[in-house]
DNA sequence: GAGCAGCATGCACACGTGTGCAAAAGGAGC
DNA sequence: GCTCCTTTTGCACACGTGTGCATGCTGCTC
């Protein structure tokens, strides 16, 4: 079929251990081999065979990415992040999506073993605890991101969505509104859970009251979703002046909604959401949100995993590393002052 | 280290060979014995090494995908129909990331050939011609979404842009458009260019005539590039009445540039866009866009790619097949007829 | 010239799996 | 009891690469 490396060696009248050993410059070879073989190589067109490769080294130089939706602005941009330093450091990416399902996780760990990837790095928030303990036997390094378990884990990186959450908080109670309303994803577990106690935790310092009915949970974090959500705080008979998104998605949607409705966003109501994905500029107004370095964190969890692998000279691999990262609040349109008179601008 | 199938027969008191049978249930193994030896893997914890298998069967079950950015909304979503096909008939996929870098692809072209993929799946529109040689004596399966070579390869699906475009085209006429304009991204080479002709064809059919200075090319497809591009349009003379958007991510930019120059869409100015992402239907106003169907797209591809690698039962392998896939025009919120007073609302 | 060091290369085995062929076991038919 | 057939299993080799160890060669020193 290919040339493998039994060709090289009778074309260059060696042995193949020696085309081995030359293709690798190993110091054992004299030079001149080194330079023929690789000239030879060259020639005929040689790709060494990762099958074989891994077979005989136990590594495949590939790294497993697992992730809830490829589609999700969110993680793919926290994807780009992962391949641009993958591909830096010339590892290869396994990628597969789990749409939260139990069994096509299931599907997933079992190929990522039988692929012997060598790290693993994931980035569902909601992987089940189930998978966990498998994966832990596995025996491979393992990052998560923004996991909703991520202490649990030996090597995590994720958002201070505590801080997160304080920050916009705070800039809404600075701009004077008292009457702030939280609407999660009750899909991904610890983050909403997180942003949802930085939210109460800066009311609580400011000496406001969070009524039960300010808190509300949709499940799922698509801007169909945040639409769909509003209709819940209009029917409350105390209305909300401001409302901080889950995420940005969410916002997406509920700009939409209250659009709709003839309110005026920042004018009668003000909406922040979390993530700043790239759309969240061009909402109308742009949506002010909390801006996490997605590329960064990516970029930083393939780093970390591969620190772990390949040490750099000098550097030693530590044996757990929980980095936690704080966002940035990013002010554009979309808050402001709270109207004086919205209970009359309420349709 | 960890269970090989020599373990199994150890433990089950019979050669390496009658395992590896059994694990496949061959009809040479008598049914007892398959049971028996399924068993002793469970409990053993059997995991078969995917690179022993591929480097005996030359094959990996997996299959290559080369995108430019995996962070394109539009991309991903044909990234996810991909996937689920994927999952289902339980291929892997090895994901990389031109970013439409020279270097870049012949090194992902070269990690391909030599994790040996058992099919190529290209979604990266500006695949440069170069690798495309490489590929094919590369000697196996390509498949080519959207390039802008489609027709060069033997397997390709695209979607008819030309007439998507004519499509929106008449649209805009039947509004009573004259002075229609085009905002196109140049690197996107075929897929660019068809829209253009589509656009052309359109008009001439109309009888209308299209300026030079109505076609504009910016090097890129991001909002930011909209934004920046409209200036163009802004400075010429005899402004367009309506402006055709290569895709929507181009478009959303020009929403918000429009917006910042106080113009109202569609009452001042109609927009369109294309591919239809999901944020298309968030924008103020809602776009107007040609629906692809991406998902499908993807599923299409992958499933095309698997049955010739795994014909179905009864089904023949194609030797050639060139899937053109129309799209849907959709209407939303940033058409509407030309203002008869436009020249006077042009700040 | 014997001994030795040092360098360059080859031999042989290993990694885990799949498979053609031989062989063993068992039963049936004469 | 022998042959023949069927069913079940084992032997041995192959896939392409990496590596410990042995071997051969060259040149130097005493």
């Amino acid at each position: 079929m290919s040339v493998t490396i039994k060709d090289i060696a009778k074309r260059a009248n060696v042995s193949h251990s020696t085309v081995s050993r030359a293709l690798h410059s190993s110091p054992l070879i004299s030079d001149e081999t080194i330079e023929r073989i690789h000239q030879i190589a060259v020639d005929m067109g040689y790709f060494p065979s990762a099958a074989a490769r891994s077979l005989k080294t136990n590594r495949s130089r590939a790294l497993g990415v697992i992730v809830s939706n490829i589609d999700d602005p969110f993680f793919s941009e926290i994807l780009q992040g992962i391949e641009e330093v993958a591909q830096e450091r010339s590892y290869s990416l396994l990628m597969a999506a789990s749409q939260r399902d139990l069994e096509r996780e299931q599907a997933i760990v079992r190929d990522m073993r039988e692929r012997h990837v060598d790290g693993l790095i994931i980035c569902s928030a909601s992987f089940s605890a189930g998978q966990q303990r498998k994966l832990l036997e596995f025996g491979i390094p393992i990052v998560v991101v923004n996991n909703h378990a991520a202490e649990e884990y030996r090597y995590s990186i994720y958002h201070d969505d505590v801080d997160g959450s304080r920050q916009i908080t705070r800039h809404l109670i600075e701009l004077g509104h008292k009457k702030i309303a939280y609407l999660g994803n009750s899909l991904s577990g610890r983050v909403t859970l997180d942003r949802l106690t930085g939210f109460c935790q800066e009311m609580e310092i400011a000496g406001l009251d969070v009524p039960e009915e300010y808190i509300y949970e949709v499940p799922g974090g698509n801007p169909e979703d945040g639409l769909t959500a509003l209709s819940h705080f209009f029917e409350l008979p105390d209305r909300p002046t401001a409302l901080i998104c889950f995420n940005d998605m969410l916002a997406i949607g509920v700009l939409k909604g209250l659009q709709q409705a003839g309110l005026r966003v920042p004018g009668d109501f003000s909406v922040v959401g979390f993530d700043n994905i790239v759309f969240s500029a061009y909402t109308n107004p742009p949506l002010t949100t909390l801006d996490q370095p997605k590329r960064y964190i990516g970029a930083e969890a393939a780093r970390l995993i591969l620190n772990l692998l390949d040490p750099l000279t000098g550097e030693e691999a530590p044996n757990q590393e929980i980095q936690k990262l704080k966002g940035r609040l990013l002010l554009r349109k979309s808050t402001a002052p709270p109207s004086t008179t919205e209970q009359q601008r309420y349709p």
